[in-house]
DNA sequence: GTGTCACTTTCC
DNA sequence: GAAAGTGACACC
């Protein structure tokens, strides 16, 4: 017998391997994990296919080393699934498959360690011994054993989890593998009840009636349905999910509910929503999934959801790929944060493989916004997804915000006073909040400082000596760092270029901005949170909380402030630089600056203080800004569609990127160039328009010079035919240190 | 001889 | 994409 194994390599192809012992070849089932040798490595893959032929020559072939019997198969769903995901985005089927595993697994000497019979038997006699007499007390005592359990290592975590009764079907593997012990058998026929006996009944709010109607439809749902659940902030979309949720649980006990969240710091609010709701399933039902588990915890996180002992996934967008075999819900919030898109390696949509899933296991999906993607509201439009709106919010007296725009340029023309950059009506206002015991909420996209520092006398900027783009200061670690290698150094005294010491910081980031609220608005004390402010983990939660606890006055941050808290006591939003993204080059710049600014706007007011939102801008008449201070996304999003329309531009046609990195800039266009001339070999490129290669933005990073060249077609099918047939073509090309194709790409 | 650089080939 | 293999050249 033989398997073929996808193996985590750019290579698009499976590889043959031989089953040398009877035990690998009887015990072999596609969607097993292997160990198997792969030129002078040893590797994990996971088995597609068991076969009795091989076309390869057999000296060729090599023998699997080891079967991963301990874990139970992924089901022939999530390998479709995986197939899926690296055909359409062109890539192997190991490279999407492997990297959703969790790392433990991939790791075959630890295999052994973690199945090792010592190990087991070292904490089961403990059960065994203290297991009393009557039932609910054992099942005390076995819970206790098996939080000791879940305490330790992975897979003995998943012994521990087998204890619970809902689990007998895991325990018979585990069981037939020969090594659970008797009394843990007998753990099986404790009653259910027994997992949490004291959990509070949890105090459901009243649903609108809009809320109301959206639950009904969910519940409804027969078979695969999108719903684009369009709620304004504030108008309770969480309750939504969660009674949805409730329902989906209830009819069908062992069903299983995805939760996707656009950001790790989302993911605590979330779960303990998730955990007061829910509170009558034991403890492990519900489980997080995101890069920020350690990797232990991530592994038995991953575990518990590939076992179906956990009923609520809650995660970031790599929870997408998560073994979910009972899957019979996905809820993605807040759908239209670029965050759902993975920026290297295999660059997927969270979202869109959401909907895949959903529409493959034939299960309701939810996408939630405030500001939904246009693409899914143009599917909406379309009558592909059903619409289910939210269109007040839903906590009584609570009202959407005022927006003020604060016309930069008529301050300065009629001269009046401003404070490094933050005008004087919104000083003001600040004040004002301060005075009332309310807080404010600063938001500026920019981190850091200042992004330049510049010399007077010469017109020198501080630049990073690997990378096209300038560095940014940051004030309390004394140093100017690039955003893109992570480059830093010292500040100097004075220009390196002219000797002038009178060089100075140009433009604002949230450093400067915090330093300059301290001084304009005396007594406030203000707190920062940004990517540096939250480096360490756990620490965005922990500045969080104290805002939450009233120990601010006023929150300055870039959009990670944007995102989600409910601060309660936040009764005024200003609004700083914004401008800048009107007239980017990137057609999807106003798309998010608008989400963005809605998004953050949504954080004024939400317990029943009139909220206001002051912007400072220089273009008040602009049109976003309008729709804007009218709460529009209906007329931003029909008007923005109608002009993508017209030029062209997703979602009515669709996109893939070539990228190029090559030594210099010219070998990376010359690539780019070739690339383009084998497209005329390609039948279904017909279809296809082909833009010129050009450099990108930051055209070099790390020494390595950047070019990109777009293609896009109106036609899904002919786009995705140019790029099959097109990728070998490509692999023969030279000259280049890199290249890799993205399809879908949300930043040209 | 051998170090190292640029480039190609192999990976079941 | 990483590691091993190849040939060319400089160096003492």
């Amino acid at each position: 017998m033989f398997v073929r194994v996808a193996l985590d390599h750019p290579l698009p192809t499976l590889f043959d391997y031989r089953c040398a012992t009877p035990d690998i070849a009887e015990g072999a089932v596609p969607g097993m994990l292997v160990s198997v040798p792969f030129g002078k490595r040893h590797v994990v893959g996971l088995i597609c296919e068991v076969t009795a032929h091989s076309e390869l020559p057999a000296e060729r072939l090599k023998a699997v080393d080891n079967l991963c019997t301990a874990c139970p198969p992924v089901s022939s769903h999530w390998l479709a699934l995986a197939a899926f995901a690296a055909d359409y985005y062109q890539r192997g089927l190991g490279e999407v498959a492997l990297p959703a595993l969790p790392q433990a697994l991939r790791d075959a000497s630890r295999w052994s360690r973690l199945f090792a019979p010592e190990e087991r038997y070292r904490l089961t006699p403990e059960g065994r011994t203290a297991l009393p007499d009557t039932l609910p007390a054992r099942a005390t005592a076995l819970r206790k054993l098996a939080q000791a359990l879940v305490d330790s290592d992975f897979l003995l975590a998943a012994d521990a989890r087998a204890l619970h009764p809902k689990a007998v079907a895991t325990l018979d593997t585990w069981q037939s593998a020969g090594w659970v012990a008797l009394d843990v058998i007998e753990a099986a026929s404790v009653p259910a009840a027994a997992a949490s006996p004291d959990a509070p009944t949890p105090v459901l709010p009243t649903l609108t009636d809009e809320q109301t109607a959206a639950v009904e439809a969910i519940r409804g749902a027969d078979g695969f349905a999108p719903f684009l659940l369009h709620g304004v902030t504030g108008s309770g979309k969480t309750e939504v999910y969660l009674r949805a949720l409730a329902e989906i649980l209830a009819a069908k006990p062992d069903a299983q509910a995805l939760v996707l969240v656009p950001e790790i710091n989302l993911t605590p609010q979330f779960e303990a929503a998730f955990r007061a709701r829910f509170a009558a399933l034991d403890g492990t039902a519900i489980v997080t999934l995101h890069s920020g588990l350690a990797e232990g915890e991530r592994a038995r996180h991953w575990f518990a959801a590939h076992t179906g002992r956990a009923h609520i996934v809650l995660g970031t967008r790599l929870a997408v790929l998560a073994s979910l075999p009972q899957l019979a819900i996905i809820v993605v919030d807040e759908e239209h944060d670029p965050a759902y898109k993975q920026q290297e390696g295999l660059r997927y949509s969270a979202r869109d493989l959401a909907i895949y899933r959903a529409k493959q296991l034939g299960v309701p999906v939810v996408l939630g916004s405030a500001t939904p993607s246009l693409e899914s509201w143009w599917q909406a439009d379309q009558g592909r997804y059903k619409r289910l709106t939210l269109s007040r919010r839903a906590v009584a007296d609570a009202v959407l915000p005022s927006v003020r725009l604060i016309d930069l340029e008529e301050e300065r023309r009629r001269g009046r006073a401003s404070f490094e950059g933050l005008s004087g009506p919104l000083i003001a206002s600040l004040k004002a909040r301060l005075e009332r015991g309310e807080q404010s909420l600063v938001f500026l996209n920019r981190r850091g400082y200042a992004p330049q520092l510049a010399c007077d006398a010469c017109g020198w900027v501080a630049g990073c000596p690997r990378c096209s783009a300038y560095v940014v200061l940051h004030k309390p670690e004394r140093a100017l760092r690039c955003h893109h290698c992570g480059w830093e150094a010292r500040i100097p005294r004075s220009c390196p270029e002219c000797g002038n010491v009178d060089i100075a910081p140009m433009g604002r980031g949230t450093q400067r901005v915090e330093e300059t609220l301290a001084n304009a608005v005396p007594g406030a004390r203000v707190l920062r949170i940004d990517a540096d402010s939250t480096r360490r983990k756990g620490s965005a939660q922990a500045l969080f909380s104290d805002v939450h606890a009233g120990e601010v006055d006023i929150l300055v941050g870039t959009q990670m402030i944007a995102k989600g808290h409910d601060f309660q006591r936040v009764s005024l939003v200003g609004v700083l630089n914004a401008d800048t993204a009107l007239f980017s080059h990137d057609f999807r710049a106003s798309e998010r600056l608008f989400a963005q600014l809605m998004q953050v706007s949504g954080r004024a007011g939400r317990a029943g203080l009139p909220g206001e939102v002051l912007v400072q801008t220089r273009y008040p008449r602009h049109a976003l800004y309008h729709a804007l201070s009218r709460h529009d996304y209906v007329g931003f999003a029909n008007a923005t569609l109608a002009e993508r329309r017209d030029a062209h531009l997703p979602p009515f046609v669709y996109q893939a990127l070539l990228r190029a990195e090559g030594r210099t800039l010219e070998a990376a266009l010359a690539f780019l160039q070739q690339a383009a001339a084998e497209l005329a070999h390609i039948p279904a490129a017909a279809r296809v328009t082909v833009y010129d290669a050009v450099p990108l933005t930051i055209v070099k990073v790390m020494h390595v010079h950047r070019a990109q060249l777009l293609i896009e077609s109106a036609s899904r099918a002919a786009l995705q035919a140019t790029l099959h047939a097109w990728q070998p073509l490509l692999r023969g090309l030279k000259g280049v240190l890199r290249w890799n194709l993205e399809v879908d790409p949300l930043d040209i």
